[in-house]
DNA sequence: TGCATTTTAAATCGACCGTTATAAAACCAA
DNA sequence: TTGGTTTTATAACGGTCGATTTAAAATGCA
């Protein structure tokens, strides 16, 4: 009935996640997105909405792309081998970030969703579903004697969220592997089952 | 010989980092800043250069208000209570922040720093100041028997420093304190000394 | 082949951006 | 009081912002 788009949606979408991505939302421009996409910015109007909609679209496939797809590869294994193995690609993908990119889900913590709403309940579910992974793995090692059990699966999986963060945010000015490794080497220990450790007593 | 200012440039500039610290650098105009400082955009150029200017010296002030004075105060204290008193400081900071402003060193860290390359500096030698702290406590509370030595102290500061940085950016859209308390429970535990545990083997 | 509809391209909208020019106001040494 | 100097307040600069208007180009259906 009509005349059709020149561009596939999914893959100008692409385009802007490494726009968003590296500039963040409100360092980009309509004009660097359309220029980024291969598009005029009333294309981008037309198509998407406005530039919110459009990092909306792009943060949802950076996170289907970068966390589900991960987790589903992961989710597989052996549970305490999937940890390390989630870890251990955390910190390759950090130390080969030339630009400093970082994690488009931390940075659009930091930048968007403080002040937004609806990317504070996105990002908040995100993280929600990436602790949900990290639990499942304790409590199945635990199950299994792969994985200490002088922790409760959920206190575990709440430190794994938090380094996982710090490694984020730290790589992105201190991308430096002795740093990264060596910030992991006692939280693997952590995990580990030959121990005797007691819980800690806990004083506030 | 000629008319003296108006205002305090220290007091201006901690009204500087408010604006700035909530609402982050792009979206800090000179109009906003101008007056949330109480000046004039003209006075705001005359007394500090220009923007960038203002934001570094706000950053500045802000790093010596948080860290260094925190880092002062914990340094006399006995090592691993120093270190346990500086986490839960942390937390309750970050619980009791209704605007979710976070730090404003991690929030510098993630905007200005990438595309800055004299901020990228700035923050990475805090964040190295950050982790000498860290390594310190580590380092006499293994001396005098208070904290574990199942791991060298300076992987120990290198997990804290991590820990830390992941706090702060997920108390910023996940402000739940059994997330924080519990997220911090086995790194406490993973400093006491009462353990047989050993080194987790290395998987990569 | 037209007609209706959508996507393009280009120009443009008012608002706001960082920054600066201008000149009046306020001070101190003389 | 005057002259020299700096800070103020106001207004404005050119540029870019997000978003839209206008009209030409491109389709599928009648």
């Amino acid at each position: 009935m009509a005349r059709p788009r020149e561009f596939d949606e999914e893959r100008v979408l692409e385009l802007a996640v490494q726009q968003f991505w590296e500039r963040g939302y409100k360092a980009t421009s309509i004009r660097d997105l359309a220029q980024a996409m291969g598009l005029t910015t009333a294309s981008v109007y037309n198509a998407f909405g406005d530039k919110r909609a459009v990092y909306r679209r792009a943060l949802d496939l950076y996170v289907d792309r970068s966390f589900y797809d991960r987790v589903g590869r992961f989710e597989s294994k052996p549970p305490r081998q999937a940890l390390i193995a989630f870890f251990n690609e955390i910190i390759e993908r950090s130390l080969g970030d030339p630009r400093r990119k970082g994690c488009m889900l931390v940075n659009s913590a930091l930048e968007v969703a403080p002040h937004d709403e609806e990317f504070q309940h996105v990002v908040a579910g995100v993280l929600v579903q990436v602790e949900r992974f990290f639990t499942r793995c304790v409590e199945q090692g635990q199950q299994d004697g792969t994985i200490s059990r002088h922790q409760t699966a959920a206190d575990l999986a709440r430190t794994l969220l938090g380094i996982l963060l710090g490694i984020r945010v730290l790589a992105r000015t201190r991308p430096e592997r002795h740093l990264l490794d060596g910030l992991i080497k006692p939280v693997f220990a952590l995990l580990d089952p030959d121990t005797a450790m007691q819980a800690g007593p806990s004083i506030s």
